[in-house]
DNA sequence: GTCGAGCCTCACACCGGTGTCAAGGTGGGA
DNA sequence: TCCCACCTTGACACCGGTGTGAGGCTCGAC
């Protein structure tokens, strides 16, 4: 598909489906006009991607992440050099130690919803 | 305390500190010369602060979320206007859905890790 | 052939979080 | 008294994600 209606199954603008392509996190092929091309595939990246950039993650991350979470996963490992790995354990951590900031935050807005909600009303 | 302390225990630029304030993310009363003077509580909340912001949470939504995470909490609601609760509703729901993103994907980077370190070596 | 929609690249601009530096006030210890 | 560490405000600058617009090509429909 052409970047039009990427564009809008993904609701993310051109602009940016060609900057994600520049940060190495989507690739395309291009059609003899010079126009890209793009798998079916590519709308869920895209929509991970965003859900990563939006979770706090920054592009050149989550462009290390991307290769390991491919469906046939356990097949092709792509070539996993030692400092990838340890980056990727690194980042893991992260995430683990942002998403229980996450919940403990989350959960106490909502303690805090709740109470609001319950009282008097 | 004064900002040199507060920074070394939380860890966080003087500056940062300061723009945090200029945000209102914080408060802190001045001394007869002008320097700042930090409550003890606030070395917690400047680590909050942080959480949330590396969460990916702006400092203005930070900004409403935080005086529902105070310790008293069922004590002093504050004046929880209509219009607020809705942006904190919406608020949790975002951070419920950045949680069970970022969770998919750690999940999936830790899967390949562990895959990656069980493989013939 | 021409018009419009969609695509291309390039570039400037914004905003938020942060670093850094300048110029100056404060205050305790040698 | 002087020095140094610490504080103040203010400004400029960066980086990453994103918007927007200019100038130009492509292609299908009329």
């Amino acid at each position: 598909m052409r970047i039009g209606e990427l564009s809008e199954r993904t609701d993310t603008s051109r602009r940016l489906l060609r900057y994600y392509e520049e940060q190495g996190l989507i690739i395309s092929s291009r059609s003899p006009n010079g126009y890209r091309n793009y798998e079916e595939n590519l709308v869920d990246r895209v929509l991970q991607i965003r859900g990563l950039l939006d979770a706090g993650l920054p592009t050149r991350i989550i462009k290390q992440i991307l290769p390991c979470l491919n469906k046939p996963r356990a097949i092709h490992f792509p070539d996993a050099t030692p400092e990838m790995l340890a980056t990727l354990t690194l980042e893991r951590d992260r995430m683990t130690r942002r998403i229980d900031c996450l919940i403990r935050n989350r959960d106490a807005v909502s303690e805090y919803l709740d109470a609001v909600s319950g009282k008097r009303g």
